[in-house]
DNA sequence: TTTGGCACTCGGGCGGGATGAGTGCCAGGA
DNA sequence: TCCTGGCACTCATCCCGCCCGAGTGCCAAA
């Protein structure tokens, strides 16, 4: 079992080396915290620690850098969250407020939370099948084709066209936008299948082709894998990361790139509260070397989306760990007011 | 004037630099190119190219690389742009076909350029103004609470919240749908505001406070700096710079994240035809040591946005050239299909 | 105008010595 | 039992000085 004190000195090599990115010595730790004990004390404690497997040394004589279990377990008993600093709330609101529509609110999330963590942003859309529907709109395009619009309560929009097997008319049309409408007006989007079910047999022969597709491509839409579009920005600070770059950023920008990668990313991160994932606990190789801090946030309590920053195993955790959580609370508003 | 032969060793020099990216020496260029003439007299015509302005030595000692003009002298007068492979058009073809909406067809094309020209691809959605009218759709949310939907013939859609000063009927709703939309179906988005100008007159007094609003919240939309959206991709590929990163890479990346500048980049370019920017022709410092080529696409003749790729100046121009041609012909017929 | 010859330049790679931060270990003291 | 000061040892890094060779410019001859 690790001392009081061991703790304290893994704490303090964690701060040290997150600030000035180079490993840290025994002596320079006792000069710059209270620990109350001489080098050659921290010494003997560091010894232990790296034999835990919490911290390690690059080469023999160099200072400790933290291992990924070291961060672990500075995130989980040592670091706090830290609150943001009240100019720093009010910037987030002031950024966020006078968005125009839902691409906007995120495109600003996304370059405010960059800015802030000074780091990787990245930010999910509010997945449909989370989201409540707001309307469903048809329009004849022409005599056979039908454009479908979805309108979600957080602004969402999507649309698909529909080629139908036979001309349909106007009020046809009319009629199975007023009945649709009814039923799944104010739903949840995964309710929509059986809302929708038996929909095509209350409608006449001629039509029911045409209902049917137009069913199925609202269906497909719901279950496609745009469902899950994200944005990502502030990869201008990757290049903070370290200098020995090509190797380290390179790997970094390609998974940022394929978002299949940046989704399961989001999806392995907790519903509630924040999950922290650190260096090799990621999945995906080329993000072996960074951490990821996510959050969920919705209009209303329960999450329709995530968003959360990657950056370097060597971040301030407590810091990101604020920005994220605060600036997901004020996205969440921002949704529930529009 | 420069003479046939020195064009001939300038372009040697460019094909050499871009395959090898090092300083390419007289002895190198006489051995892998057929110019018939002694490694002496290729200096000659080095020192000439190089008192022109066109080459220049990194320093004494050291083989020659081309300048921004010497890039220009090849691009305008050396280089043809070199069609795609069979295989390479399918590829194309095969990628873009069975995308689902314009985000789709944006993202897609994204990923193809970056992955055919191995650079960071850029692609502007098409532009409202240019576009024509599809429809105009009015959901009445709440009583005084209306959502606008612009949907634009290139598969574009804009939605706006608007604040009623007044509760708004069904029927004056679907009234002013009607002629908003009699009005202006086909038309360009350009010439709407004078095609509505006159259409609050229209109605009864009690609802022209709604209409105006409504209809100012239309004519916003075409004018905000969020009608110009667009994507890039292919960041990664940024890494294949040189070996020199933090200095090369960092402001190219930021300079990728504002999008006032990449669309400020993309505007420069000619309407018609290719444009291609080379180093310092590009006004935005972080973009001084890379080069731009860009060319418009449309549904039609017209160009209604522009796509391009950014990559270092030593890059392979022809085959660049052709890929963005190519992939610009490509995402105009789908979008005239759609 | 082209060519071969020749002296010159200078960046990059290699090896060796000095430097110093940092370590592990140990014996003595609280 | 734990802490502390002392001491010998290890290496990564920096700094020189050196050599090598690619590449150049110039010149005289063809």
């Amino acid at each position: 079992m690790l001392s009081e004190r061991r703790l304290e000195v893994l704490r303090a090599i964690v701060q040290d080396y997150v600030g000035t990115e180079e490993p840290v010595g025994s002596k320079a730790l006792t000069e710059r915290h209270q620990l109350g004990v001489s080098p050659a004390t921290v010494r003997n404690d560091m010894a232990a620690l790296e034999d835990e497997g919490f911290i390690a040394q690059p080469h023999t004589s160099a200072g400790r850098i933290p291992t990924d279990k070291g961060y672990r377990l500075f995130v989980d008993r040592l670091a706090g969250v830290k609150p943001l600093s009240p100019a720093e709330r009010r910037a987030i609101q002031n950024f966020l407020d006078g968005a125009v529509d839902l691409d906007d609110v995120v495109g600003r999330t996304v370059r405010l939370l960059a800015q802030l963590t000074r780091q990787v942003a990245v930010v999910q859309y509010p997945s449909l099948t989370r989201s409540t529907v707001r309307h469903v709109e048809l329009l004849a395009l022409a005599p056979a084709r039908v454009m479908l619009v979805l309108i979600t309560d957080t602004g969402r929009v999507e649309q698909r066209m529909v080629d139908c097997p036979a001309p349909v008319g106007e009020t046809a049309l009319a009629d199975l936008r007023a009945r649709l409408n009814s039923r799944v007006v104010g739903r949840r989007f995964a309710d929509v299948p059986q809302l929708v079910q038996d929909l095509p047999e209350s409608f006449e022969q001629e039509d029911r082709g045409t209902v049917s597709t137009v069913l199925a491509t609202l269906l497909e839409t719901l279950v496609e894998e745009t469902e899950e579009r994200l944005m990502i920005g502030g990869t201008a600070n990757l290049t903070r990361f370290g200098h020995d770059f090509p190797l380290t950023i390179r790997p970094v920008l390609e998974a940022l790139e394929e978002q299949v990668v940046l989704l399961k990313l989001l999806g392995e991160a907790k519903d509630s509260g924040m999950t922290v994932r650190i260096g090799h606990e990621n999945a995906h190789e080329g993000l072996n070397s960074t951490s990821v801090v996510a959050v969920g946030y919705g209009s209303g309590d329960e999450a329709v989306a995530k968003l959360g920053v990657v950056g370097p195993t060597r971040m301030d955790y407590p810091g990101t760990m604020g920005a994220v959580r605060a600036v997901a609370r004020y996205v969440g508003q921002i949704l529930a007011e529009s």
